[in-house]
DNA sequence: TGCTTTGAGCATGCGTCCTT
DNA sequence: AAGGACGCATGCTCAAAGCA
């Protein structure tokens, strides 16, 4: 891909020195503006980057809200599908068009398939793939990495509200673990484009907004799970890690 | 010139069709 | 029946194109 790729010239250099060393781990988090509980005693039971990044369904309640609300959803030409003598065309028309039986079926299909799949005409919302993902026995740390990009990424195909981080924190609302979200930024980028758009973290309505299918509960705790942002500056003198410029 | 928008290319994963 | 090749829809990122 891009010989900028924040995956290849960041974050793989820096998980790869990292690993699942507990204190090292300790070392990055304690970066962050809030407090996240030690690890220790070799507590990493899982963890995702680079080559390896998890994909993550869409929760069910989003994809069933979307049904349920299709007018909120973007008009797409074609109903988002290129060939219109296909399956995924007619039963997007008749969904459209309002038929009662169509949208059951939709609904049923979304509550009865075991792993949510992407592109089914039914699905809106495909898999999420946070660019860190690092799950303990009590947590699950996920982490949004950008570099060169100026700015987040705020929608998805079908909805002009659907933040990225919070997309990620959203497919892991429906778990127990206690959930801790973070930015890994680049300074000199953040400097000129970022700062505000952090400050879309600290604004609750900002969460509330995004999550129109989940109650008010599961908003304050995607809103909590905000740790803050660090730059990658200060992770290369951190831990000692020269990053490439650009991948070869 | 510098910022914003667009879209091409890659990765992914499931469905469909065809071969064995 | 099993499995390979291909098609399709999606998210993600960067670079080119568009615009003020």
């Amino acid at each position: 891909m891009g010989k900028y790729n924040s995956s290849k010239t960041r974050v793989t250099p820096l998980f790869n020195k990292i690993g699942s060393d507990d204190s090292m781990l300790n070392e990055l988090f304690k970066l962050f503006k809030y407090k996240v509980p030690k690890f220790e005693n070799e507590s990493v039971l899982e963890i995702c980057y680079g080559k390896n990044e998890k994909r993550i369904p869409a929760p069910k309640s989003m994809l069933t809200w979307m049904l349920n609300n299709l007018s909120e959803l973007n008009k797409l030409p074609n109903y988002g599908i290129k060939n219109n003598e296909s399956q995924s065309y007619i039963k997007r028309k008749l969904l459209f068009a309002g038929d009662s039986k169509t949208l059951k079926e939709a609904i049923d299909a979304v509550s009865n398939v075991e792993k949510s799949s992407d592109s089914r005409w039914y699905v809106f919302e495909g898999k999420t793939a946070p660019d860190i993902y690092i799950k303990t026995k009590e947590s699950i740390f996920i982490g949004e990495a950008k570099r060169t990009e100026r700015n987040i990424t705020t929608k998805t195909l079908w909805l002009k509200n659907r933040d990225q981080l919070i997309r990620h924190i959203d497919s892991l609302l429906d778990q127990e673990k206690e959930i801790y979200s973070f930015y890994l930024l680049e300074n000199k980028t953040f400097k000129n484009y970022y700062e505000q758009s952090m400050k879309l973290y600290n604004d609750r309505s900002y969460f509330e907004s995004n999550l129109k299918h989940r109650n008010e509960q599961q908003i304050d705790r995607a809103f909590k799970s905000f740790i803050g942002f660090i730059f990658w500056e200060d992770l290369a003198e951190k831990f000692d890690i020269p990053f490439p410029e650009i991948n070869e």
